[in-house]
DNA sequence: GGAGTGACACGGA
DNA sequence: GTCCGTGCCACTC
């Protein structure tokens, strides 16, 4: 009964394994873990570990590749500092041809 | 125990 | 292509 826990673990495990350069959306994870309609709780999940793991966050983002959670980091720019140092462009605190960049768990 | 909240996604206009 | 409303699950008060 504890899925929760897996859940829990499992976006912490898949943002863990993404690569530099790349990026990843909510919604890619939630469904690869099962709970497609649930993309929410990936970024509920970050919220709670934000601070307490080494967790790239700065490598998940949303659908239209927009960085919404880099009002929950410290700078403001952070966020996006930490991408454009790994290669993404982004322009409006959003990326640039987000399919060249998207990543898979799968892979 | 119930209601509100949250780093989103999808369908329709 | 963007914007609005709805649905989703778990946590906190």
């Amino acid at each position: 009964m504890p899925n929760t826990q897996n859940f829990y673990e499992k976006v912490l495990d898949i943002v863990r394994q993404i690569p530099p350069g790349r990026v990843t959306t909510y919604g890619i994870i939630a469904g690869y873990i099962g709970r497609k309609g649930s993309a929410r709780m990936v970024g509920w999940v970050l919220n709670k570990q934000k601070g307490q793991s080494n967790i790239p966050a700065h490598r998940v983002v949303n659908r239209k590749g927009l960085l919404t959670g880099k009002m929950h980091f410290e700078g403001i720019n952070l966020m996006q500092e930490l991408l454009e140092n790994e290669g993404v462009v982004i322009v409006n605190n959003q990326i640039v041809d987000l399919d060249r960049y998207l990543w898979y768990p799968e892979d």
